[in-house]
DNA sequence: AAGAATGGCAACCGCTCATGA
DNA sequence: ATCATGAGCGGTTGCCATTCT
């Protein structure tokens, strides 16, 4: 088989090539130009397979190669033409002269995949994270309100992340399981004489929550070790004519004022809450773009598309009834 | 100061496709 | 039609320098 041609045959060095190999590929194809890569090899004097010869050739030893870093132009053109074409590195590669697929590749997986994260941009699909719009949210309330009309009061509102984002002004907001409650309707459920519930998990109060090492540890492998960052970077909290934005960890939110002293998960415990923070017990993690919903509490993928759809099956209803 | 962790990048591997006998 | 071979492509690995603890 040909293929393996190259791996089978024994004495062929492999790894990093010295400025000899370097000198004698590069002499070689000047004189006789590209052609053979499989005798490549033998002609030049080199102990190596055709393939690495090739590959040595086109993204080190080029005459035509761009060195350096990327200008704003081309990674603009990088991204632009990811977003049409994909992985097809070779594709864009040939649009942006001088420059290899590998070379494209590597920045790309480096550089520019962390850079539109920290965006806010999901570099699979070039589009926000969160982007639940108010159409999808006022028709899951509607559908929420017949499930629990007792929890449907005006100041009790079904809420994804970014709806709290945009509550933030309003200060003191509860978000249990998806559920998100203004200071009042918080009070309402505190006289029930019952602790803050999360509907998932029945008997784990907000305050109890991150003092759960096994908790804490699943948000971290959720979210990594500093969520903060990865949060810090969705777009709407990085609008700079927004003073509340909002930073978030785990299922922490809190706003800008207060995110500085709490960078890590560890910073958070033993703080005091202040006035303006937003809390998330935990619950429901909405994904819109994967189409699914995480329970960071029973640490497994819960099997609806929405939290209606998860309300709507009786065992699981059955759990808001502690509320 | 030293070992561990991380990031960047060059090179490899395995697959597919094209071509020719 | 089938097989061998070479080229090209994209995913992955592993080395090395840098940063972190």
């Amino acid at each position: 088989m040909g293929r393996h041609s190259c791996s089978l045959k024994q004495k062929l060095r492999k790894g990093l090539w010295s400025p000899e190999e370097d000198e004698k590929l590069f002499h070689y194809i000047t004189i006789f130009g590209v052609g053979c890569w499989s005798s490549v090899p033998k002609l030049a004097g080199l102990q190596r397979c055709g393939k690495s010869c090739r590959l040595r050739w086109i993204n080190y030893l080029r005459p035509d190669l761009k060195r350096g870093m990327f200008s704003q132009q081309e990674e603009n053109l990088i991204i632009t033409l990811h977003e049409v074409l994909g992985n097809r590195w070779a594709q864009i590669a040939a649009q942006l002269p001088g420059r290899t697929d590998n070379e494209i590749k590597n920045f790309w997986n480096s550089c520019l995949k962390k850079r539109l994260m920290k965006q806010g941009i999901d570099p699979a699909t070039h589009k926000p994270f969160f982007n639940v719009t108010e159409s999808v949210l006022k028709e899951e309330n509607e559908k929420l309100s017949m499930l629990m009309p007792a929890l449907s009061q005006p100041q009790t509102t079904l809420c994804s992340y970014s709806e709290a984002l945009v509550m933030s002004d309003l200060n003191y907001h509860y978000n249990i399981g998806g559920l998100s409650f203004t200071e009042a309707s918080r009070k309402i459920l505190m006289n029930l004489d019952k602790p803050l519930l999360d509907p998932l998990c029945y008997n784990l109060s907000v305050s109890n929550y991150y003092s759960q090492p096994c908790l804490r540890q699943f948000e971290q492998n959720l979210f990594g070790s500093d969520s903060s960052y990865f949060f810090s970077s969705m777009p709407c909290l990085n609008s700079a004519d927004n003073n509340n934005s909002v930073s978030e960890f785990g299922s922490l939110l809190v706003n800008e004022n207060s995110c500085n002293s709490f960078s890590t998960m560890n910073d958070y415990q033993g703080c005091e809450m202040s006035s303006n923070m937003i809390e998330n017990a935990g619950g429901l993690l909405s994904w819109e773009g994967e189409n699914k919903i995480l329970d960071p509490l029973l640490q497994f993928e819960v099997n609806a598309t929405s939290l209606s759809e998860y309300l709507s099956n009786e065992a699981n209803f059955d759990v808001f009834q502690h509320l």
